[in-house]
DNA sequence: ATCACCACTTGAACGCCGTTCAAGGCCGAC
DNA sequence: GTCGGCCTTGAACGGCGTTCAAGTGGTGAT
């Protein structure tokens, strides 16, 4: 199989998948694919261009549908529920960018530092992460004033969770299992609909007249 | 002069804020001391508890009186004013809460890579951090449900916040100086104002009965 | 059939990095 | 004096990202 840009990020993407951030070397990278280092600069300028294509690669098919792919949590232990209350045929925007934050998390949660490579990323070549600007478009698309700066608030929490929840999973795996507090799905959710609640305004907490 | 933890921290927050986390090594840093690496590693376990040592002391002064120190910005950008409507001799959990956030920024928009410092330390070592915990005592002592959930929801805005504004900063500093939005201090205030909205509950847009 | 050309790969090097460790210097207590 | 602890040296180990001259192999033109 010859050499291309598509193979080395597919590769650094399964090494990233299966051993983290720490072992996605261009070293380790050329071992895998049974090539000297030097080879890999011919299909990639440098390792932070490559992460980008990895970023990009994680959230592929993003771009056009966002299901949140089956999250195998019940996130039931808030009361929160992600469901619009106001229109009927069409998702609110409220419901629209809650269904693509999670599913952007989705797409992450399950790869080591993905968090990290996306943040990486974003600052780097924000053009080049397709479903963080549908993110921004949906809060254009919506009543939000400031889409943009709406747009970092709501990656902040996405991309932080998502990282601390990793972090806080690797000290578990070497230290003693239990101590702190979980920090999952539930923290993701009940922060996103804080957010929501401050983006969109809150829905009334008592709804008396 | 003889070498010491305390000295080591210190120049190596020097090193950090005058040149940045990449040019924060050991090497450098014992260079600087006009010292061997090795004679480091008697006084610090390794980088990362290093790294703790001076997040922490980034965050000094944080742990008692909060005051934001002359953020030479209005914030006016929003119509949202953060003086209590309530009580007044006491400051309003919001209130109490916007001003440690406002403050733990300033200490730390000035000194490069500090947000990513910060979160690491965060995450490795979070009792060494006390300005954080603070942030979670406040939430705990205002109505927050979730104090440590909101924690990080506010965390991650400061420190995203901060190292997008840096990362912002540094690519201005190679490329092309106007293009992309400033995301500076008005993005933060922004920011921090819709969540504390999430959090605490708005301000009723028609305070009508 | 020959040759030039091009895409691609090799092999080796450069200068960094964090970390470890035997050996030795220094200095106060006995 | 000399013992024992604190502290530093000097050197090494294995790894990193990146560069580059030299080489390989195939394709198309002559």
């Amino acid at each position: 199989m010859t050499l291309s840009r598509e193979r080395v990020e597919d590769t650094a993407l399964a090494i990233l998948t299966r051993f983290g951030l720490a072992d996605l070397s261009m070293r380790r990278l050329a071992r895998e694919l049974d090539v000297q280092v030097g080879a890999l600069y011919w299909h990639v300028k440098n390792k932070q261009e490559l992460l980008v294509g990895v970023a990009a690669r994680l959230l592929q098919g993003l771009d056009t549908g966002n299901e949140p792919e089956s999250s195998a949590q019940d996130h039931a232990s808030s009361g929160v529920d992600p469901a619009p209350p106001a229109s009927r045929d069409h998702v609110s925007g409220r419901a629209a960018v809650a269904a693509l934050a999670q599913g952007i998390r989705a797409a992450l949660v399950n790869v080591p530092d993905s968090a990290e490579v996306v943040q990486v990323a974003q600052s780097l070549q924000p053009e080049a992460l397709a479903p963080l600007n549908r993110l921004r478009t949906l809060l254009e698309a919506a009543e939000i004033e400031n889409a943009a700066w709406a747009q970092h608030l709501v990656m902040n929490h996405v991309l932080g969770s998502i990282a601390a929840a990793q972090e806080a999973a690797r000290l578990a795996a070497v230290d003693l299992p239990g101590a702190t507090s979980p920090l999952g799905d539930d923290a993701f959710e009940w922060g996103l609909q804080i957010l929501l609640d401050g983006l969109f305004g809150q829905p009334v907490p008592e709804p008396r007249p």
